[in-house]
RNA sequence: GGAAGAGUGGCAGAGCUGGUUGAAUGCACCGGUCUUGAAAACCGGCGUGCGUUAACGCGUACCGGGGGUUCGAAUCCCUCCUCUUCCGCCA
């Protein structure tokens, strides 16, 4: 969410960003609704704040006159307070209005894009920022997409877990599910090599944190929600993760701050279909490993391509051709201020799948975390978050088992078998 | 799930028979004196949000969250949450 301030004293900037994201005319109208609704949330604030005054120091006077025994002019005093009370409760209910509003009002502002943030309307209009060098013609005997080798090789089932759970919701089996978990903990040793602390976070989380990472409300649909304790299983382990930060005063000293964590993600995917859906390109519920920063502002761009190169560099490890995009105004999250997608191709589909999306977050999510440090002349500043997922596993699984296809078997990256313990599914 | 107790500033810990208590005291932290330097000692400073101001400052709100009683609440009442201990249940 973006401070009023920054609005107010920025005005330009969020037009521009505002029209990278397409944002027409008649939505720009929204940034004077704030700026009016701000203005007279201070106005009530101020005479408000002057008849509490009034109260107070009546109150006190209150006190003093019944120490020393003068009933009557307490008294008095106090029907005057009573007076000034009904007024404030009438001024109270216009402020709570006011910030009620000027909340909903926010809540509809994306967050400010980099200045390298190309215009366009969508997908098509992202810039490759790094292309892929690898051929990606498809090799002799690369014909399988990944759901035919699940079943040719018995190691991934949707149709055992669309009878158990329903569609979308895999069962990796034997070769599979090992694969699986020598991603995850190749994955982990890699990153925490790199400093990253390593999280195991709870599954399920409340609503105060759903709302300070932004999922609610603007995606509540999109998460499932276990009513009976009105809890929401996590579509990231960036929420959890990144909540450890709510509310948390950060030492300079300790910047960065880098965490990472592996966890099962959950999405409705509500309104999706078609082919994209098909086996594990999209699904309910899939395994993540997820990288998360907290840096000093001045820094967070810095530590922006530092986490992209070392999230290409697990992929390269995985010996997956991969790309790098730089998504444009029209395809940036709502949150994000700079987004770097990497995608893998997959030969046999011959197609793009996205395997990570690396993201500056800048003080959009913080604001709402109410994460902030004190700067060097003492001054209370939002602190910048920044996340990225190293990788989504289902698309990597995915890519691993088409791309690495052949008569013999489908072959293990090296740097997996130590992890796998077989160098090959056949 | 049942019973009892507790949640106060970075930490520890008073206040909780309502009225200079935004909050004692100690520790930590910052600045200074002293010292060759350090430690100790001494002096001073040391919460956050919002409003207002050119600024110093002033006002206001906040003692787990929300609501209530009252002229006035950290202090009384209601409710929710969390923690501790005991009992029950259980992987």
């Amino acid at each position: 969410m973006l401070r009023t301030q920054f609005i107010r004293e920025n005005r330009e900037e969020v037009v521009r960003s505002l029209k990278i994201r397409n944002w027409t005319d008649d939505q720009l109208s929204l940034i004077d609704q704030v700026l009016s609704t701000d203005d007279s949330r201070k106005q009530s604030q101020t005479a408000l704040d002057e008849l509490l005054a009034g109260i107070n120091s009546r109150s006190k006077q209150i006190g003093e006159l019944y120490k020393s025994g003068k009933a009557e002019e307490a008294n008095q005093l106090k029907t005057e307070v009573s007076e000034i009370k009904e007024k404030s409760q009438q001024l109270t209910d216009q402020m709570n209005q006011a910030i009620a509003h000027l909340e909903e009002l926010l809540l509809q502002l994306p967050n400010i894009v980099h200045p390298t943030v190309p215009a366009g309307k969508g997908e098509e209009d992202n810039e490759v920022y790094k292309p892929c060098e690898s051929n990606l013609d498809k090799p002799e005997g690369v014909d399988l997409a990944h759901w035919d080798l699940a079943e040719k090789y018995d190691i991934l089932d949707m149709a055992a877990g669309a009878k158990i759970a329903g569609s979308g919701f895999p069962v990796f089996k034997g070769k599979g599910a090992r694969l699986q978990r020598a991603l995850i903990s190749y994955l982990l040793d890699q990153v925490t090599d790199q400093g990253y602390l390593e999280i195991i976070p709870p599954l399920l989380v409340n609503e105060d944190t759903a709302r300070a990472t932004g999922q609610l409300p603007d995606k509540e649909g999109q998460m499932y929600h276990a009513t009976a304790d009105n809890l929401y299983l996590i579509p990231t382990a960036e929420v959890p993760i990144t909540n450890l930060y709510r509310d948390v005063i950060v030492k300079d000293e300790d910047f960065p701050i880098k965490m990472t964590g592996y966890t099962p993600c959950f999405r409705r995917e509500a309104g999706s279909y078609g082919a994209d859906v098909k086996g594990l390109n999209r699904v309910h519920q899939f395994d993540k490993v997820e990288i998360v920063q907290i840096t000093h502002p001045d820094k967070s761009y810095d530590t922006l391509n530092k986490m992209v190169s070392m999230v290409s560099g697990l992929l390269e490890n995985l010996e997956l051709p991969y790309r790098i995009l730089r998504l444009c105004g029209g395809d940036v999250s709502f949150t994000s201020a700079l987004t770097f997608d990497l995608e893998v191709f997959s030969l046999a589909q011959q197609r793009w799948l996205e395997v990570s999306s690396v993201s500056n977050f800048e003080t959009f999510q913080t604001n709402r975390l109410k994460c902030r440090f004190k700067d060097e002349n003492g001054k209370m500043r939002l602190a910048h978050s920044l996340n990225g997922s190293a990788f989504g596993l289902a698309r990597v699984m995915a890519a691993i088992l088409e791309n690495n296809q052949s008569s013999d078997g489908i072959r293990i990256p090296k740097v997996l078998i130590p992890y796998t313990r077989f160098d090959i599914i056949n």
